[in-house]
DNA sequence: GACGTAGTTGACGTATACGTCAACCTGCTT
DNA sequence: AAGCAGGTTGACGTATACGTCAACTACGTC
């Protein structure tokens, strides 16, 4: 039997670039549950592996609510059809959220590059150089 | 002398579709302060624009505070270069978000698309009708 | 046995943009 | 006079994801 490692909450904190707190505050929520060594977590290669996929879930956008529920139904069973199915769509869902926002940032830079025009064009009228010039 | 549209809280709030709450507020983080008629609020036609102001600048991402600090700038002298510069600077910086976040959209985007893809490979493994059909 | 390091829990703070009361005032209408 | 619509202020609540602090415990060391 290989030797697993195991790692205190800062160890593993420091390995994932978060911080103690977060991960104790993720345990809070029920994303996480490490074993114990009297009162002192103890984390597992298998908790840092639930750790990246959380974390993962983070980057997507979606909230530490939501990635519990799909923890929850991976933990149930990882081959039913149905939490994969439940998962995909969560997926789309959060597809079309994405390209949602996508959408609204595209219009923010038109009418922010408008502006910006807008501005420009006035700042030539007050061109000291340019008020002669042309 | 044409006669100016006077408004109410409750009116401005429903022409601009956002709610009085939402007014008073901003009139308490000092982003509009319009006359008062007794202890009532009272909105002309210069309140209704700056407001739409205050609008396009949610609507573009900056927060309150931000945009109070530029409504101020205007309020000072909207001709002076310094401030259109400033504002310039402004808009180029919020830009620069923008586009890195659509960035980072586009990222999560496609790790969201490659996650569907091996959501369906597994799907395709435990799927009753392909198991036998393949 | 005092000390330093690390860990623990619980409580409170932070930031943002409001929503939701509650209690009160006011003018106008019936 | 009574009531209603609509306005006012102030205080507290909400949601999210932690940060910060305080007070305490446990462990190994010199």
């Amino acid at each position: 039997m290989a030797e697993e490692q195991l790692y205190t909450v800062t160890e593993l904190a420091k390995e994932l670039g978060m911080t103690p707190r977060a991960i104790r505050f993720y345990e809070d929520k029920g994303l996480i549950a490490p074993r114990r060594a009297g009162a002192n977590r103890v984390y597992t290669p298998r908790d840092r592996a639930r750790m990246i996929v959380i974390l993962r879930g983070k980057r997507l956008g979606f909230s530490l609510s939501e990635i519990k529920d799909y923890i929850e139904l991976y933990d149930a069973d990882p081959t039913q059809r149905t939490q994969m199915l439940m998962l995909k769509e969560a997926l789309a869902k959060r597809r079309e959220q994405l390209s949602a926002q996508r959408a609204a940032i595209d219009e923010a830079l038109s009418e922010l590059d408008e502006i910006a025009a807008q501005t420009e064009a006035a700042l030539q009228q007050t061109n000291p150089r340019l008020r002669r010039a042309s």
